[in-house]
DNA sequence: AATACCATGTAAAGAGTTACATGATTGG
DNA sequence: CCAATCATGTAACTCTTTACATGGTATT
């Protein structure tokens, strides 16, 4: 029920294609929410027969036509009364923590496997903290609607900062263990 | 193709029922994979029948019969490849945050669950820390298989710590607005 | 007497992944 | 000429969730 949710989300943010809801879902829109084309291409056709969103065909020169969505009063609606509910926290299913928690059956590989998601974190908090800095030059004064995802942005660093902060942990711990 | 790989990581830690495993991933386990009791016991059914997992049947007075499950050689050897086949960083998907990137909508609703959220966070938080407390009092004297699973307990630790963090600073984002 | 806990499952529906499919344009 | 980008979709399969189903024991 949720990726309606977040496709009327991105949309009310502002019109998308299909095809350009799936790249801000695989950029910074996957920062909260991952999904692959033929989820949206489905999920929005669905949207689009309950009316909670619309399109207009746009056509374009040397490229193919796009249908550009739009979130209709409905969906607005609809959009509000989610979350208006109250929802549960995200459900974890992290394949490093299993790897990590059944780590003695493979310690070197764990150890391998901590130090490319370390590299990984690195990456994702660089590029979080350019667009923080390059967006959002004085968060105190944006205007209210603005420091919504502004929050989401900053989520975003919080949790890659921990992340990474955590697997220099590890490696470290695991580490001492083999000088010892 | 996960879950399996979650069952064989709670089960080479220690040996356990169904009922047992889904209490686990309910509890502790469920920090890093949430599963349901009817989930658990189909896929226990197919590890079974691929022989990467063995029971017994356990009597017991007073209670109904237990099948206690093991993992077996193969199951392990399994377990020890998956480990080492590189995975991708957890895909995201928060509900919580979809509702703040689309905040304006339904402003006040979004503080109301922030709050929800905040409290759940610190309880969690709080049920971390004590088992932090009484089951590792000196980590870096834990032997290695130890430290595996305490490691999943560093990260629960952290976080939680950090979403505790970011929803008083969103909070206090928000707040600040209201009395502008 | 009612509720909670122990213990195991099936069936149906919904969500997500992987593979397949097409076709034009642009840049190297 | 080959690869990448733009643009949209279908089909089959797997995984997850929700609801249904049973039945004994322990506690209030």
């Amino acid at each position: 029920m949720s990726l309606a949710h977040a496709l009327l989300a991105a949309l009310v943010d502002h019109p998308n294609s299909g095809y350009e809801l799936a790249k801000r879902f695989d950029g910074s829109v996957g920062f909260f929410w991952k999904a692959s084309h033929q989820q949206i291409y489905r999920e929005l056709a669905k949207l689009e027969a309950q009316k909670w969103i619309g399109f207009q065909a746009v056509s374009q020169d040397g490229r193919p036509d796009k249908k550009l969505y739009h979130v209709t009063e409905l969906g607005q609606k609809q959009l509000a009364e989610w979350i208006d509910r109250p929802c549960e926290l995200a459900p974890l299913k992290d394949e490093l923590l299993v790897k990590v928690f059944a780590g003695r059956v493979a310690p070197t590989a764990v150890v391998l496997e901590l130090k490319r998601h370390r590299i990984t974190h690195q990456e994702r908090l660089a590029v979080y903290k350019q667009i923080e800095k390059e967006t959002f030059i004085d968060p105190s004064q944006l205007p209210l609607e603005a420091k919504f995802p502004y929050l989401t942005l900053r989520q975003g660093i919080r949790y890659e900062t921990e992340w990474l902060a955590w697997c220099d942990e590890a490696l470290q711990m695991l580490a001492d263990q083999s000088s010892q």
